[in-house]
RNA sequence: GGGGAGAUACUCAAGCGGCCAACGAGGGCAGACUGUAAAUCUGCUGACCUAGUCUUCACAGGUUCGAAUCCUGUUCUCCCCA
């Protein structure tokens, strides 16, 4: 294993954080293969991982991948980022019980891009020596044609290897309902392990990592490596899947996934998915995608401890990961919202909102318009909340509400079904702040 | 092919001629308490002009003053035997 340095690699400076060690006390280490932590002390390492491009976006589950290469850059370390435009034609099967539907090129290649904006604002792109890149694996794919790859990759790896697989292995023996698996994706960990074959021999990339469902894959790889060119020095580095206290699946809510791209998830939302962390999780959560160092995550967590009620942590790492992706105005913007929503806000904060924080507070809030007629002659409460926004199903639906004390206008309880509305209601002129209990809200907006 | 059981609101599940808009549980929504949490407690959970009316118990007919409940047919589900 004790290879003689070629005059290609940098030792490793001497002030960065050990990347192994890093990566275990955040509890962000599932499984690697021996020897890599020698390589990764001795000297600078080229490693990578890949990133699916079934969406436009990233989402949430993907930031312990991102977070990964970003520690794996700050140890000094030179990361790559593979968008994979090839893999992504075939499905990985890896966790899936269906073949997977197909994407065609040009939506492959627009995802691929905004992936790319995604990345660069976790890694650093410009650093010198380790700056981080991208490559794309259709790149070295197209040129390769279905002769030339099962005779120069296919004939190094057995079938019987490829069975061994636990990806493969459940989608073959149907197993919790899995059905039958095509051969595109049989083969789909020869094209990843090819990848990594590819980086090997071409920028000397020594390291692949991915979540803990990746490990085979990725071993098929250093596999590939062996038989083919005889290399010894090819690792693998795994992530555990993150789990949720209550067992359901991390980066979802009901209302879907949480993306890093604003126009799918906005700012607000996605800040608020991580303030709603349950306490379980948000230890955790804090170790992984924020790099906060071990003693301001100690000292948060004395402070939670002593107060859970302030949700120190989770307020801690909703700004920082917040921040990271949207930016400091952005961030600002969603915690200003959140108090308005869910703090002691009143009718008397309203008041002073001018129509600019109206528009970005409650960018979010579903909104509804109404023509300023109604208000003329004032428009009874129960016709404005069914006939007129549709926010209740039916006036019975109102009138319990109201009864059961649910109801607000303006952040004020209203349970009177004759009340009227006119336009002394309105704030700002233009705006009725409707809702129901206290976290969902309708904004109406008079036109 | 033969025999049997069953289809009730979001789900499970009572009801077996009038007291049924239909017990109960879960879920959902809201209120209190809280930390925008958990647990707990309370109310609501077909529609409508809040007042009794109307439309609901697989579907279509029928018997009855009156049916989710009885009869006939249709569709579907499950079980047993071949």
């Amino acid at each position: 294993m004790c290879l003689p340095l070629p005059a290609e690699y940098v030792s490793l400076p001497a002030m960065h954080t050990n990347f192994i060690e890093e990566l275990r006390w955040r509890g962000m280490l599932h499984d690697v293969t021996p020897g890599a932590e020698q390589l990764l002390t001795s000297r600078m390492v080229t490693g990578y991982i890949g990133f699916d491009p079934t969406a436009d976006s990233l989402g949430v589950g993907n930031l312990v991948q991102i977070m990964t290469l970003l520690h794996f850059q700050q140890a000094g370390h030179k990361p790559i980022a593979l968008v994979g435009g090839a893999t992504g034609m075939v499905g990985d099967p890896s966790g899936k019980s269906q073949e997977r539907n197909l994407l065609d090129e040009s939506i492959l290649q627009h995802n691929l891009n905004c992936q790319r904006a995604q990345l660069e604002k976790f890694l650093d792109f410009n650093c010198g020596e380790n700056s981080a890149e991208i490559v794309n694996n259709y790149d070295w794919f197209k040129h390769i044609d279905f002769l030339g790859f099962i005779r120069d990759v296919g004939k190094y790896i057995t079938v019987n290897y490829m069975l061994s697989k636990d990806s493969v292995k459940r989608r073959i023996d149907g197993s919790d309902g899995a059905e039958g698996m095509s051969f595109t994706e049989f083969t789909y960990q020869l094209i990843q392990g090819y990848d990594f074959y590819h980086l090997w021999k071409n920028h000397n990339v020594k390291l692949q990592m991915g979540g803990s469902d990746q490990w085979g894959n990725i071993t098929t790889g250093t596999e590939l490596i062996r038989k083919k060119a005889g290399g010894e020095d090819a690792f693998a580095l795994t992530t555990p899947l993150i789990k949720k206290a209550d067992g359901t699946k991390f980066g979802k809510t009901e209302s879907g996934n949480i993306w890093l791209d604003p126009k799918r998830t906005s700012p607000y939302t996605f800040y608020q998915f991580w303030i709603n962390a349950g306490d379980d999780d948000v230890k955790n959560y804090i170790r992984i995608f924020t790099l906060k160092t071990r003693e301001e995550i100690e000292a948060l967590e004395a402070e939670h401890t002593q107060d859970p009620g302030r949700r120190a942590l989770q307020k801690a790492l909703a700004e920082d990961i917040t921040r990271r992706v949207h930016g400091e105005e952005a961030l600002q913007t969603a915690i200003e919202a959140s108090g308005i929503l869910f703090g002691k806000g009143t009718i008397d904060t309203l008041r002073k909102f001018s129509d600019d924080d109206f528009e970005s507070v409650f960018a979010d809030v579903p909104q509804k318009k109404i023509e300023a007629a109604l208000l003329e002659t004032g428009v009874n409460i129960v016709d404005l909340l069914v006939a007129q926004t549709g926010y209740y199903a039916s006036n019975g639906e109102v009138r319990r509400a109201m009864q059961g004390n649910g109801f607000s206008l303006n952040k004020e309880k209203l349970s009177d079904p004759a009340r009227h509305i006119t336009k002394d209601d309105l704030l700002n002129n233009r705006y009725l702040l409707l809702s129901k209990g206290k976290k969902d809200y309708l904004l109406v907006r008079v036109v």
